[in-house]
DNA sequence: CGCGTCATTGAATACTATCAACGCCAGTGG
DNA sequence: CCACTGGCGTTGATAGTATTCAATGACGCG
């Protein structure tokens, strides 16, 4: 098993990474690149429910999504737990840990994930020699907070159909621009956490899937997810009142 | 009206700012300081309801609030609006723009405002030169990506009364931590914006206002608020169900 | 002073949460 | 190999809460 692990990693680095174009060595050049691989540190597989780090530990890294899926959760004073993001290869996560000297949020591993492991003191050190190290951190900085305004708008909707509706598309387009098929693909986590995430209870997922499905939009095998009416779904996540009456 | 906006202008700066450790020249040595303030541009007050960015608008500089209040809203293919955030003085807004070459969302003017303009890709040259400006940039980034998170959280919460209790001890936190007091304050925006804001109809938000009002919590007086039982607040707020039923 | 936007109030409706119960599946131990 | 168990997912009935619709009142601005 070492082996492997060893072999894999020394033919995984950056230069050659299929994510690169979504991730920190985006727009970098082949010197930068091989800079950056040089502390990046590439970590065995963890299993399914491990944790990458936990609220309140010291923060040293952030980490990149290699294979996997990740959920990442903040805990509130009464126990409580929200769900603030779930992350795909070429995700860069803990960066809202940069401010503070710990990590604010919990990162857990929602199936078998390998990540690469950049040290922030080096990665900071890296970025004061070569610009282009820190314009880049910046960019993926600067595309998280736009992410996070789509979701605040996301969760602003009202109807549980329309919250749903969105974030299968989005996830339809992060695993298309990943290589994967838009249309077919798996969820990685359960109803309850993306239940969690969108702020219904699991029995109102549960609901919501089946009236999807009764609309004839998509398709539901466990965690397969197939799309089949893309243009309705939009219809339904973005759309007007007109548009949807038009549909229907 | 000319002449004291300069006057105010050449008195303004950086150093003597009563916002700096709010902002983008927190954790900068003087002479760091000195090279940002060369590139702020500090523009005169805008009206409410005046534009300093539109979304689609080229994405030239980012913008820290001075005075007054802002708005940043983003705008839905079907012409829905969602406002994703208000921005209090020392605030930076536009950072969301750094990734794309044009302003995703807008920024509107709540009341008279000034703002301090800092032209991004005079930014980045400075931040290339010195490191400190760079990773206070990222710091103020990430400190947004935290805020963020609590939005989230804020809007999966079910019942009304608790997002309108999160969202003014925010308020009351935010201004406190600005030398106002933190139990009296004016809040900037409307009940329809921060209706919007929360993913509520203003119907519901002057229902909730009224309930709170009702239950001795906080004093309303239009847009003045007064927190009379912040304590009972925060366990609404914060508290689990025991701490609710304890207060009550 | 008049107009328009914002805020408020009431009544009816629609939606989701809650409570309760059951089916399904994987992992575990006998 | 099979039964058991616990987490997850589903379904039904009920209750609670926000939205919607309709109308009036208040405030600021020209």
């Amino acid at each position: 098993m070492t082996r492997i692990a060893t072999l894999s990693d020394t033919r995984n680095n950056c230069h050659n990474c299929r994510l690169r174009s979504l991730c920190l060595p985006d727009n970098l050049s082949k010197d930068d690149l091989g800079e950056l691989d040089s502390i990046v540190q590439r970590r065995k597989p963890v299993a399914r429910g491990a944790y990458l780090f936990q609220a309140g530990e010291r923060f040293q890294s952030i980490f990149a999504v290699r294979t996997g899926a990740v959920k990442t959760l903040t805990v509130q004073a009464n126990g409580d737990e929200h769900i603030s993001g779930f992350h795909l290869p070429g995700e860069v996560i803990g960066l809202d840990a940069i401010v503070s000297r710990d990590h604010p949020s919990t990162a857990i591993a929602l199936e078998s994930t390998s990540v690469c492991e950049i040290p922030y003191a080096e990665l900071e050190s890296l970025g004061d020699r070569m610009p282009a190290v820190q314009h880049q951190l910046v960019r993926v900085m600067s595309r998280e907070l736009l992410a996070e305004h789509h979701t605040g708008h996301l969760l602003t909707r009202r109807a549980a159909e329309q919250r749903l509706a969105v974030v299968l598309l989005t996830f339809s387009e992060r695993f298309a621009r990943r290589g994967l098929s838009a249309l077919r693909f798996r969820l990685p986590m359960s109803r309850l956490d993306l239940g969690n995430y969108l702020g219904l209870v699991p029995e109102t997922m549960s609901r919501t899937f089946r009236r999807l499905e009764e609309q004839g939009l998509v398709s539901i095998t466990g965690k397969e997810i197939e799309l089949v009416d893309i243009c309705a779904m939009k219809a339904l996540a973005y759309g007007n009142e007109e548009a949807r009456a038009a549909t229907a």
